[in-house]
RNA sequence: CUAAGGACCCAUCG
């Protein structure tokens, strides 16, 4: 099965849903059954591509016959639910994991933050955020990171960096993930000096500035009408060695063209494509 | 090292 399991997870990744499925039909006539890292597997496969219907199909199916979730099964459950947008039925499976005797890790209630923060519900999300500590569960660097892009989302800078400083006391290192939803939500509001100083001291804490953190600073200073800001930043860091990715190089061509600066805006273009990107 | 969670662009859909 393990074998089979493994054929399954590689057509899964290559996104070829019909083989993968037909790989468990020849399982099953050479006289096994699928286990619950075929059946997790699938889940997976499908909820890859989007075809949520048929991810939580193959959730409904192994419970069917007998086969039992386990707690990567049910995390992945939850997720899938965020993912589609369906935050009540995401907490339902939590709720239905915890009654079959299983123990909500990190991973799972991290999903189900991301399931209420993704449909805007700030009070669910940060209570959801609150019952994971309180059932003995230590939110990680992800966690923290989904606490705080709820108020990224929510429009509420000072709340993202209140909740990136208390990360900071709990002993955990915000990493480029973390600061970027800091630095977008700082740039939503159009607070582009807040969001360079994060840029800033998230340098100083050893945290490498990679492509989208650079972009996202970059954004905030277009935001803000300052352009040659976003311009002046994007050289600097790519003497220093920093490299930009196509997010960078269409932000600062947006940049340019909206102030006029069509000839460097061109310039940008013939250096993204020197870059490896193609224009769209 | 058979399976689960977080950012930008791209793609896709509206």
């Amino acid at each position: 099965v393990c074998t089979f399991n493994t054929v399954i997870k590689m057509y899964g990744r290559a996104g070829k849903h019909k083989e993968a499925m037909q790989v468990l039909h020849i399982l099953r006539s050479a006289g096994f059954e699928p286990d619950v890292v075929t059946y997790t597997s699938l889940m997976q496969m499908f909820s890859n591509g989007e075809n949520f219907k048929a991810a939580i199909g193959q959730f409904s199916e192994m419970q069917r016959v007998g086969c039992k979730p386990n707690v990567k099964t049910y995390s992945l459950a939850v997720n899938i639910y965020a993912r589609a947008g369906l935050p009540s039925e995401a907490g339902r499976i939590l709720r239905q994991m915890q009654e079959a005797g299983f123990v909500p890790n990190a991973v799972t209630w991290t999903s189900l933050v991301k399931a209420y923060s993704k449909q805007g519900m700030v009070e669910d999300a940060c209570s959801c955020f609150a019952e994971m500590q309180r059932c003995g569960c230590t939110p990680d660097v992800q966690t923290y990171s989904l606490a705080v892009d709820i108020y990224r989302r929510a429009g509420r800078p000072s709340d993202a960096e209140q909740t990136l400083r208390r990360m900071q006391e709990a002993g955990f290192t915000p990493d480029a993930v973390t600061w970027s939803f800091l630095v977008m939500a700082y740039s939503k509001q159009g607070m582009a000096e807040k969001a360079g100083s994060c840029f800033e001291e998230m340098q100083k804490s050893g945290c490498k500035p990679e492509g989208p953190l650079l972009n996202a600073v970059m954004t905030a200073y277009v935001q803000a009408a300052l352009p040659t800001h976003a311009a002046t930043l994007f050289r600097r860091m790519q003497c220093k060695g920093v490299v930009p990715n196509r997010a960078c190089f269409n932000t600062l061509i947006y940049a340019f063209s909206k102030n006029g600066q069509f000839e460097d805006a061109k310039a940008l273009r013939l250096q993204m494509i020197e870059a490896g990107f193609k224009p769209n």
